[in-house]
This record gives structure tokens, C-alpha cells and sequence, in this order.
DNA sequence: ATGCCCCAATGTTTGGGA
């Protein structure tokens, strides 16, 4: 079984990549973030006959995520990360498939620092360590997938001076990252590679993925349960250098257990 | 230090992204 997580940049112009990637790769789950579309605009119909049911959270121009399943209906458990009633961004998805709860969020990125778009950002963050600590709870195999808008280490970035008083490295940005791996989460992608450098982002400008000036900010976390299933982990970077593409490239593990779906 | 590029909105630019 398959998971993957792609920040889209736009559901919609961005449809075309989407659809090719999910043919060529056919995931089983799939966390999309920054849908940048009204609950109304998605492209449900386009999705649906490339094999694939989906749960949606939209809003108008800014963020938005889903999460898709192949050849399964999915049941969403919540699309609200619980702390904060008056929180109106649609960052957080949560569904349960195959008996794994998967949360899919997309972090603010709280730009500029210090200002009330980083306070956001940590209160969110917060609010996340909070939740998270519950899921622990369950032991139910669980994965936190998204772009978590957070640079963990320096091994993160290619060029991670740059990124000192940034928003995605501040202390207080992996402070909170941290606290979630001290809790029991487990980052997949570092835990099958622990020493190589490897990007999830690279910036439209400034050749950056010709360069590979890279960012690794899109994250799958799992709990002890299912880490024990996680056979591989990558990034289908290809994806990055197809025309019209995101400045995301998708983020995916394989687990050991099969994907009972009624297609097959 | 700044811009570069790209998206959505109902634009002839702006806000947001990272």
C-alpha cells in the first residue's frame, strides 16, 4: 500500500499534472494541500474518473486540502483541527482507510517573523502537538502527512543559512517539529534516510530545481504502529520538472500492508 | 538586499506563497 502527500499549488491549474502523476503512480491515499479553491470548485468529476473518490476542504483563493482514495469511498472523521472554533482556514482532513487514520494538514507558513501570521503559525502548531498527543493515545496505525511549512534540520535545506530568520527555520518553528517527534512521531523519510539530503520544494525562481536548491518541508509522520510497516520512502522529484507543476514535489511511503479495496 | 515565478481574484494590480 502506497501513501502519498503533494502540496498542488491550485487543485485546478494544476489538474493535469495530478491526473498524470496518479496514473503513472497509482497511490492508494493521497493528501493534497493548498487546493487554492472554493468547496464547490472541486474538480470532483476529473478526479473521480481517474479512479479516485475524494474528501475536500475548501475555501476561496488560500489553502484548502483533500484527501483521495483509490477505488474506495472515504469517510471523513474531521476537517478541523480541534483548539481553536474560530479558525476559518481549511488546513486539516482526517479520514480512516485500510485501518490507518490519516490526518493530512497544511501548517501556515507565518511569514514575516515576528508578526501575527508567525503567531498563527505557533498557535497552530500548538494546537497540532495538542492533537497529536491524543492520536498517540489510540494506538491506532495513524500518519500526520503535509506540508508542515517547517524546515527540521539543517540537512533540510541546500542552503540553510538562508533560511536562519525564516518562518520554516526558526527555533521556535523546529522547537515545535521536535516536540512532536519527542512525543513518538516518527518522520518517516529521515528515519530510511537518515543522512542524505533530500527536498520536497524547490522555489519557480532562480532555476531552482535545475540547481536543486532544495527544501525538505513536506513531512509524513506515523506513530510506532505503523512505522514498523514502512518499507520505502521517497520523493517522485521528476514530477518538479514537468511544465505547469507545483514548486512541490509529491512525498510518498510504502507499507508492507496490502490495500484491500473493492477494485483491487 | 532584492527580484526572480506562480496562483487566484474579477485584476489591468494585489496578496500570498516559501
Amino acid at each position: 500500500m502506497k501513501i502519498a502527500t503533494y502540496n498542488v499549488n491550485g487543485i485546478n491549474a494544476r489538474l493535469p499534472v495530478l491526473l498524470r502523476w496518479l496514473t503513472e503512480t497509482a497511490p492508494d491515499v493521497v493528501c493534497l494541500q493548498e487546493l487554492k479553491a472554493p468547496q464547490e470548485k472541486f474538480p470532483q468529476q476529473a478526479i473521480r474518473d481517474a479512479g479516485y473518490s475524494a474528501i475536500w476542504k475548501g475555501q476561496k483563493s488560500w489553502n484548502g486540502v483533500a484527501i483521495l482514495g483509490r477505488g474506495i469511498e472515504l469517510a471523513e472523521t474531521r476537517s478541523m483541527l480541534p483548539g481553536d472554533d474560530q479558525d476559518e482556514q481549511s488546513r486539516y482532513i482526517e479520514t480512516i482507510v485500510n485501518g490507518i487514520s490519516v490526518g493530512c494538514l497544511y501548517l501556515p507558513n507565518g511569514n514575516p517573523v515576528p508578526g501575527p501570521k508567525f503567531d498563527y503559525k505557533l498557535r497552530w502548531f500548538d494546537r497540532l502537538i495538542t492533537y497529536a498527543a491524543s492520536l498517540l493515545e489510540t494506538h491506532t496505525p495513524t500518519i500526520l502527512a503535509g506540508d508542515f511549512n517547517v524546515i527540521p534540520t539543517n540537512l533540510d535545506a541546500s542552503q540553510p543559512e538562508r533560511w536562519v530568520q525564516d518562518a520554516l527555520a526558526r527555533p521556535e518553528s523546529r522547537a515545535a517539529y521536535d516536540k512532536l517527534l519527542e512525543l513518538g512521531w516518527i518522520d518517516s523519510l529521515r528515519k530510511l534516510s537518515p543522512t542524505q539530503s533530500i527536498y520536497t520544494y524547490w522555489d519557480y525562481y532562480g532555476y531552482a530545481y535545475q540547481r536543486n536548491t532544495g527544501l525538505r518541508i513536506d513531512h509524513m509522520l506515523v506513530n510506532s504502529e505503523l512505522s514498523e510497516q514502512v518499507l520505502e520512502a521517497g520523493v517522485d522529484r521528476h514530477v518538479r520538472g514537468w511544465e505547469k507543476t507545483s514548486d512541490h514535489a509529491p512525498t510518498w511511503i510504502k507499507l508492507s500492508r496490502q490495500f484491500t479495496n473493492p477494485v483491487g
